[in-house]
DNA sequence: AGTTATCTACCGACTAGTTGGTCGGGAGTC
DNA sequence: GACTCCCGACCAACTAGTCGGTAGATAACT
């Protein structure tokens, strides 16, 4: 099903969008980079905005299987939460893919494609689902501690890694800039 | 010095950014909008990033000032960042100009020619700096307390207040959304 | 006062290059 | 023969940016 072409189109774009976001790469960018013609990429995502949706579905799944793997592995609703901001601190150590894409669109959001912007959204919903579990879940066990809901508690996260994200871009790619904030975020929900 | 024109390019290509970034706004569109001709907007901003760094460059001096008459009013450190807080609030709620353009073009950094990032990063600066001021002059009061140094509060509360915008913008401008995150990131501050 | 020179603001028409996208066809495989 | 994969060549629309030129105001010189 999934072509060696096909995925290293998929990977190009996605890393394309990490660092320009949907309004500055091009079929041409990608064609050149991965060596084939404008045309083969037409062939397995006849429009622009069908190679995003299949980006950001492909990253959605990425997230689901990560985030199900890292929550077998790690039982405690506080290493949870480092484990996921502990990633985020990782890719931008590693200057991998040191962005969330979804939150990358969010920002380009309004000049965004329909379908690509539903992408987004479900993106965030399934995050901030998730993130709302762990977080019950210690608030029940007495591992985590907040004055607010659960649900307020992982967007106060969420809100704080992308932001975090933002400035460390800013600083160019600056690690410990994006630790020391994402810390003080953790913090409030350790009592 | 600032003609009538020249203004309402800026203030056309501001709200652009605001809701596209830079890579998603042409002349055309300010033309168009404005009702002048693609070469007058050249007239005024040679290129495309002298427009752009014109823009920012006035919005940090707004912003200089803004938070300066603030300030000037409001004398007690913890209103001080309520205050900073609350005018993005209303400008998500009157859905005036909902997102600040230094934060979206900081997602778009890598794509940004360099004398627009230099212009982005100078913002920042001054917004952690200025904040930074308050908290420190909070911490000294004890009108506000943090474990963390006044400089790392500066960048928490600026995170969570970029993150909360993002936030909001997927969830359709939810200013209450806004709200409920930036309110969580205050109280760390308020013991 | 009248003419001339200079400057700013502006515009229509143009350019070279890029954008996403189409089309017909070739090569290989089942 | 049908299907997938891929490509070169092409297209209309758009991109930022340039060009020569016009209208009007201001100043300078006679």
């Amino acid at each position: 099903m999934a072509t060696d072409t096909y995925t290293r189109i998929l990977d190009c774009a996605q890393s394309l969008i990490v660092t320009r976001g949907y309004n500055a790469f091009s079929y041409a960018d990608i064609a050149a980079e991965v060596g084939v013609g404008k045309a083969t990429i037409h062939h397995h995502f006849p429009g622009k905005a069908d190679l995003a949706v299949a980006v950001i579905a492909r990253y959605r799944q990425a997230t689901a299987d990560g985030m199900g793997a890292m929550a077998a592995q790690v039982t405690q609703a506080d290493m949870r939460l480092r484990a996921y901001v502990g990633f985020w601190e990782q890719c931008i150590r590693d200057n991998n893919a040191p962005f969330c894409i979804a939150a990358l669109l969010a920002a380009e959001l309004p000049s965004l494609p329909p379908e690509v912007a539903e992408q987004v959204k479900a993106h965030f919903d399934e995050l901030i689902g998730r993130l709302t579990m762990f977080i019950e879940e210690g608030l029940r066990s007495g591992a985590l501690k907040s004055p607010d809901s659960a649900e307020t508690s992982a967007r106060v996260l969420v809100a704080s890694v992308h932001g975090a994200m933002l400035a460390a871009r800013v600083a160019g790619g600056d690690a410990e800039l994006f630790s020391s904030i994402t810390q003080a975020a953790l913090q409030r929900l350790n009592g």
